[in-house]
DNA sequence: GCGATGCTACTCGGATAAAAACTGTCCGAGTGGCATCGG
DNA sequence: CCGATGCCACTCGGACAGTTTTTATCCGAGTAGCATCGC
């Protein structure tokens, strides 16, 4: 059960296009340097985030990426469910139905397998923490250095 | 980020250990059985159920497995972390300091990264409901139906 | 008849391959800006 | 001088390999019970 590391890179994009602003469309290749991680495979993660609604792409000569809704709009469990699917980590295959249990009344399984509502319980509790919280939340949270480091080392790329 | 399916498969053992009783050591095969699924690779996993202290295994003819402790005192968490593993599922590879980063002034990054702090607390949230619920809730919940079935059916394998 | 002993069948346990998912890389389609050309 | 036009550089987007994790399988070490043999 690991994550993947997109997540991270994902979340660090959304709070770097806060902190350089909307004005300017930021490219891939920029946001890669950032964070000295793989440009083309970056890409494929920000698409990601531009099918859900997360981002909004540019095409063309300063084109790039900038946010598709106010940082107050956007929750971490956004951000994780464009990039993991909303497909929860447990999965019931129902194998209480097969080998011993094949020969079961018709109707005992009618309702759920027990297994599966705990896991799902625990699996809201985590959704909902992580809906509580937004980008914004991070922008609050993160030390003014950072932003102001990250915005004097992108200025003489803004063209 | 997918779950082994091997947590589905040992929280079911467990409960099936809980129905057949503590008198007699179950073997993997007629777990394997119980359920279809293939016995060796199950082996695998109740092993690392006798590593986290939640089986003991028997060697020898007669052999077999049964639980540990009483089902009150086994959580779903501790199920889910004998197969899983403890490290959580997101995993902060700090990459706020490379790149653009990498020029920080010593100590910017003293406080631990946002992001891993907030995916931290969704984790949490997970844990907490996960510990909160025992093999013996399960039991409860479930339908008196599964269990008086897996009785009769292991009733003339057991030697 | 009774006990010790050797054997057999059965079990767990870890080491070993196949499959899937994740990670990493590439090139093509499309778009905006700019220089050039004509009026 | 002003506007339209063609070209070029830059960007996103999806298709293509490499590598790690997960899934599946196998055989060896060890133990409990039973039959046998000796006393």
């Amino acid at each position: 059960m690991k994550m993947s590391e997109g997540v991270e890179w994902a979340l660090h994009c959304c709070l770097t296009l806060v902190w350089l602003g909307d004005e300017t469309a930021v490219p891939t290749s920029t946001l890669a340097a950032a964070f000295d991680i793989p440009s083309h495979y970056l890409n494929k993660f920000l698409q990601a985030l531009v099918r859900a609604d997360i981002l909004v792409s540019t095409a063309g000569a300063k084109g790039g990426f900038r946010l598709a809704r106010k940082p107050e709009k956007i929750t971490l469990l956004d951000v994780v469910t464009a990039i993991e699917g909303s497909d929860g980590a447990f999965r019931c295959a129902e194998i209480r139905r097969r080998g011993a249990g094949a020969a079961a009344k018709p109707g005992e399984f009618a309702l759920p397998c027990g297994i599966a509502i705990a896991m799902g319980r625990a699996e809201a509790a985590w959704r909902r923490e992580l809906a509580a919280q937004t980008i914004l939340d991070l922008v609050k949270a993160a030390p003014p250095a950072g932003a102001e480091r990250m915005r004097c080392w992108y200025a003489p790329r803004a063209r």
